[in-house]
DNA sequence: TAGATTGTTAATCGATTAACAATC
DNA sequence: TAGATTGTTAATCGATTAACAATC
């Protein structure tokens, strides 16, 4: 079989794509086409890394031109399924949730937050950036009669794990995490876990390094 | 030259360590030693990866027993840094902006925000969690009289490389992003970006592929 | 045509995993 | 002692990078 395979990208290349698509769009500069070089030097990648990683997406370029610009714009989206938008639930309406709410980006990656869900009395009610938020016992049926696949926990760590279970219960099937634990979920559900402690540790790891480093007058 | 090597730990282990702290920081079951088995059942790792993850932080075990809790948890702090706070500044005060300041868990990671920043006047005076925002257009010479060395960026993507720009020449260190852009930085600068659209592709690609091939009634 | 660029195969690199001796 | 666990060296695996023929 020879269809375009949308088999399984690897999760390094999955994590590129979206920092392509951001690039094409960004510099509307009238340019029709672009390379796999132009693109590595604007996010300091390898070249070939790049044209890898766009292979999978299907599209095919011309040798000594490039890629089409919009064409490109396109596979991205198709491979990603950025083109046709995906009913999200969201658990947990504090700031964090709120601020998700609001960013108007997710919608351009083909996710649409259509409920959120709280236990605070106080919160349950309100409409926030347009979307209502309603009690938390209402999430397992309503995913289910709504048939949602994705569901975002941004609920404290202390409840996150029974959120989890609930939205499994209700047949949601991907979980997108913010709370800092590591959740217990079938072997069906596949979860993606935020952890802004370990992206800090990144930053903080390696500037350690990079002053200590320096305080030592070398590059050791 | 034989002191515990604070060296390089590699990316992936710097972003498991915090998992770790986590993990022994929640289950106070009174357990007074763990062993790697253990903590790499509780989070779905190999047992001989988190040995050398720990050896990374200069702990040593004890055959038989394993690590003792409390001086385990200490000396991933040490070696993350997280027993002395960071100043750090954040650009934009927006509803992300708002919900990084709102999230109390920072200090517990060794980073502390002292102050914000924002362009627009009608937030520039206010105190949000306690912190007060000022203009943005005193975020350079602030840094430079504070020797802020992390700035956090939560700005539109537009202003993003501006507002890197005015950190690096504040002589802030390190940046930690949520632009969706990806920022130029003089090479003794260093970047981390959180890029929310890639953690979504991985999750929607993973599902999508999942889904795909349960439809196809295998495991191809 | 000459030369830049694609597509692909091979080599390298680094992280993960396996194997095993040392130890309590 | 027996056996679980650490610490470390070796093998495997996968991703990155290099090499190069095909093509416009």
């Amino acid at each position: 079989m020879k269809t375009t395979d949308q088999g399984a990208a690897s999760q390094p290349t999955l994590r590129r794509l979206p920092a392509y698509h951001a690039l094409l769009k960004g510099q509307d500069s009238g340019q029709e086409t672009v390379s796999c070089t132009q693109i590595a030097a604007a996010l300091h990648l390898d070249p070939t890394q790049v044209r890898k990683d766009l292979a999978a997406t299907g599209i095919v370029g011309r040798p000594r031109v490039g890629y089409r610009v919009p064409q490109l714009i396109g596979a991205i989206e198709g491979f990603l399924g950025w083109n046709n938008a995906t009913d999200a639930f969201l658990a947990g309406a504090g700031s964090l949730g709120s601020a998700l709410l609001g960013y108007r980006g997710f919608t351009e990656y083909g996710l649409s937050i259509v409920a959120a869900f709280d236990t605070d009395p106080a919160k349950v009610g309100a409409v926030v950036h347009g979307v209502r938020v309603l009690p938390l016992d209402k999430l397992r049926r309503l995913a289910g009669r709504m048939s949602i696949r994705i569901g975002i926990i941004a609920v404290p760590a202390a409840a996150a794990q029974s959120v989890a279970d609930l939205m499994v219960e209700g047949g949601i099937r991907g979980l997108w995490s913010f709370a800092p634990v590591t959740l217990e979920v079938p072997e069906h559900v596949i979860v993606e876990e935020e952890r802004l402690s370990s992206s800090l540790a990144v930053l903080s790891g390696k500037l350690r390094h990079r002053l200590r480093s320096e305080a030592q007058g070398g590059r050791p």
